[in-house]
DNA sequence: TTATTTATGGATCAATTAGTATATAAGTAA
DNA sequence: TTACTTATATACTAATTGATCCATAAATAA
């Protein structure tokens, strides 16, 4: 049954799009209402009775992410691919996604809620545990690809697995530095060998 | 000749170790000049007299911090070590301190500009900028080694150097979640195998 | 029709933001 | 002493922050 009351006017999903570029951009913190509320041309009532908060906007917002841009290490929960072509996608994916001017650069999860004031540290806590998601599939991964043959098993798949995250939380420095798809990409070919038999 | 007028009655370098920690763990929007007026326990009078602006704070504690935490990566530019024995100390140095609880985890460099307002577009290039010097000093390093024979030459330096470099500032991340020094110092010894010959 | 529900426009809120103004205090220089 | 310089205390500013209130608009339900 068609839902009761003025309908909304104005986009909802495309609002969340807008406001996930500035809270991409900007991170959480600095991303004022004013800045939210123009990007989707709506007014503060319309923005509360929509999202509620500025800090429940953020929680859409990174669920959109995780649904859209934040696809690129989903296929590390892939059991049908074999996981170091997995674990090779996700970083080329990674690369090529956080490199693309169409969009701010640099991971989200990343960037935009890592350094707060105290005050939004539970926001810290929603990227923290996003992170945390992608950190479980890599290290299954490599303990899959491992179990199967095609991860070297002379390194410990923990000590394999933070150190592929380090490099793939480095890229979105990286990619806020400017360095290119192309030169990321061959540091992926390189640091990939590591998992070689 | 002792300068004239009033003395200062605060003391000025610890008033900058203190905001230095502030704008560490926060970044430096997020970080408020009320908090920074209380953490050095002076009037706002006194905080302009003295800095001149939040701005030109931030500036006075990055040359604090390369002079002080920032120092783990100098190695890479002393010449009278060898460059893998430079470049294994820097990472090693750098898990430390990023990791170490007696400050804010993670590289401030990294961490308190990275993302902002675009108002603040021109801090976030302070921060950028030290990065930059970061780099050269790690490729000229590797191109160094390679030159005497102690880093691979199967690698090109540029490629080695992005891979160390995304893995090195991905450490920031790290620290920030929690993964202990120990890890990431294995994680160390993994990567450094791609240096060898 | 009337009641109910939801959204909107616009005004407004208290709190906080970075930064100033002014008078005075406390030192040196002549 | 007087002149000068610098720092401090206190009050204050305009602008912005995230968020709320209220009257009204626009839909459905009975």
């Amino acid at each position: 049954m068609a839902r009761t009351g003025r309908p909304r006017v104005f986009d909802k999903e495309l609002a969340i799009s807008k406001a996930m570029v500035l809270y991409w951009e900007q991170g959480f913190e600095s991303t004022s209402l004013t800045q939210l509320k123009e990007a989707m041309g709506i007014s503060s009532a319309s923005f509360y009775a929509a999202f509620g908060s500025k800090e429940n906007l953020f929680k859409e917002v990174i669920d959109r992410y995780n649904t859209s841009y934040g696809k690129v290490t989903d296929c590390l929960a892939d059991t049908s691919i074999k996981s170091k072509v997995a674990i090779e996608k996700a970083l080329r994916q990674t690369a090529k996604m956080q490199t693309d001017s169409s969009h701010p650069s640099g991971c989200m999860l990343v960037l935009s809620a890592n350094v707060c004031s105290e005050k939004n540290n539970h926001v810290r806590d929603i990227v923290f545990k996003e992170r945390s998601l992608v950190r479980i599939n890599l290290e299954d991964c490599i303990i899959r690809g491992q179990e199967n043959g095609e991860i070297t098993r002379e390194i410990r798949s923990d000590v394999l697995c933070t150190m592929i995250e380090a490099f793939m939380y480095g890229i979105s420095t990286q990619a806020r530095d400017g360095i290119s798809y192309i030169s990321i990409d061959q540091a992926i070919t390189q640091i990939m060998k590591t998992c070689e038999i």
